[in-house]
DNA sequence: TAAATTTATGAAACCGGTATAATTAATTAA
DNA sequence: TTAATTAATTATACCGGTTTCATAAATTTA
């Protein structure tokens, strides 16, 4: 029943090449013998098999996502999805298609991306860093397949990669509460081994230092992985030495800061300020509202799509990456007397 | 470079058709040289290219699934991509790969879906309501195309869909309620047009008619679709008949609801309990923890993927629905006394 | 007007597998 | 021993396009 391009060159009267370049746009074609294969086309409803043509042009056109999100992950992990989301928006825009792989347990991740390579199953590779590995990172440069990470891995690689700059975040943070008048600043932290926010920290100290308002050891606190804990690290934090405002390494941190704070009988911002790190939907409706230093995630999957589209057309070009800016979102939690913005509804 | 089939046939000193047997494992094969073949492919490194077998097979092995979502959409509407972890963990699972096609205000759902199914470029199809139509009723139903809908068509049709029951959720709600010792019950819902707060609010309805403590009309208040909106409608409700409890159609409301009270230095639950819809990560750390009626999405995801897979098996099956049983999760908001989960980390 | 170019079209190989029918070899039955 | 069956293997068409190269037709140049 489906019309191929074999139907179209009989019903026209010329070859299967001849529709192929009229296809394909092709300049060799006479304008007559275009319009009538066109027409033709036209008439049967032919559109060419996307897989037959893929299959010759040797090419997938599409492009594979790779994560390693667990059950909630949508719920605990928005980012993730928010990227994906501008990473196929750029690549629709192209013709590109985006398929998504959520690694399981038992999967193991070089051997996943390998059999998609030598399979040739798909053109180019998306990786979350919580999929990346060293297997994954020889694989990937020994066949020169074009693929972009994002987030940065924690390892030596040939890698390219696209990642928010986290100590540019933590010193705009400080920038900003110096700016608004706070100059006795905090720092609770995730955990020990929480990069992300080790390195705001670093990038809070910095700029502290630079604007001659360092802040102090006992100013900083570590260990805040749950809401409980940072809860109860605010509350010791403020009983040991209060300050004019805290750096909360990011949002979970920040509720329980908030909720300490409120069980103190002070307020947020006039006893102590608050400023946290990526924009919830929840940061804008906490009470007060919650200034973050964000990144537009979305943005970045765009970024992400954007040089992948590049290294597929170009292989030669050489590993490149990408860091992007954060933003400041000024909200009540650091600024008195603003209105607060109107949510719609989360469903 | 790449070796193919031929290379490990003439190495192996078979024909094409034999290797290709041995791939399948056909029975047809003897058994040495079956080994034989085998001995070769390994030492050639060889694997089958998917591109290939997929065309000569004439199948994708692959699923689409398609949505209508916004910028911002992971963050505000989650649920729709822990179904997609769902569907894609069923089916990567058998064997399919997961395309995510998000479709862009210029695009129309039933032109997108047309050209998948007659480009022959998928499967199996997985929609979003939020990218249904008549017009894609109609393509999938006059090419008995293999799909689900993710959520029930506001309108007649030949469709496969899976839905959670919005009206049961209501009704465990009441009952919940009712069994823990609230009779006198008020009703806030989301906009006049939102079919999920009706049904709801009819479930909940039946169920308290059949309890004996039915919700009188002026304990039923409608068009809360922000927070502030909700605040102010529980404002006035409390003031003119203060109840019991409240069910919230949403989280919306939920928030809004709480701040009213809060502000008017009520207590949850001992002077007004409050019960919502759909476990959100912050549902579990508002103070105190909010009762909800939920759906496990990721399980509506799993059994989608079921269904589709055995339509595409066997695509002569007739139409088929799905309804998901809600589950009750008991928290402080309904219930005095009750020690609160800790939370992990979002981000 | 013949030869050289240019333009338009088609024949056929190819992409790398699958699947059917034909062939050959090995067994079993007559 | 020969014919009939069964088992194992292969030749070949095919999936539906693309692409290279040959060829025919039209046009330009000598």
């Amino acid at each position: 029943m489906p019309v191929s391009i074999h139907e179209v060159a009989q019903e026209a009267g010329v070859s299967v090449s001849t529709v192929s370049k009229v296809l394909n746009h092709s300049p060799l074609i006479s304008e007559a013998t275009t319009q009538k294969v066109r027409n033709i086309m036209e008439q049967l409803h032919y559109r060419p098999n996307l897989r037959a043509q893929n299959f010759a042009r040797q090419k997938t056109h599409n492009v594979t996502f790779i994560a390693r999100a667990e059950k909630n992950a949508a719920f605990n992990n928005p980012h993730l999805f928010e990227i994906m989301c501008g990473v196929e928006n750029t690549l629709s825009g192209k013709g590109y298609s985006l398929t998504f792989i959520n690694l399981t347990k038992e999967q193991d991740e070089g051997t996943v991306i390998e059999s998609l390579i030598v399979q040739k199953n798909t053109d180019g590779i998306v990786l979350h860093v919580s999929a990346v590995s060293k297997k994954v990172s020889g694989v990937l440069a020994s066949n020169n397949f074009p693929h972009i990470v994002i987030g940065r891995p924690d390892f030596e690689s040939e890698l390219c990669w696209i990642d928010t700059n986290n100590n540019l975040s933590g010193s705009i943070a400080v920038k900003h509460l110096f700016q608004v008048g706070y100059h006795h600043i905090a720092y609770i932290g995730g955990g020990k081994d929480d990069l992300i926010s080790l390195h705001r920290l670093q990038g809070a100290q910095k700029a502290a230092e630079e604007l001659g308002i360092s802040i102090s050891p006992e100013d900083v606190r570590q260990g805040a992985v749950t809401i409980e804990n940072a809860r109860a690290i605010t509350e010791q934090l403020i009983r040991e030495d209060q300050p004019e405002a805290i750096i909360c390494a990011n949002n979970t941190v920040a509720l329980g800061t908030f909720h300490s704070i409120r069980d103190q009988a002070l307020t947020i911002p006039d006893n102590i300020a608050v400023i946290s790190f990526d924009d919830y939907p929840y940061s804008r409706i906490m009470e007060p509202a919650l200034t973050v230093v964000n990144i537009d995630v979305y943005d970045m999957g765009t970024q992400a799509g954007i040089m992948l589209l590049r290294k597929m057309k170009q292989p030669s070009l050489q590993v490149q990456s990408y860091t992007t800016l954060p933003v400041l979102i000024v909200r009540n939690s650091t600024i008195k007397n603003t209105a607060s913005e109107p949510m719609s509804t989360p469903i």
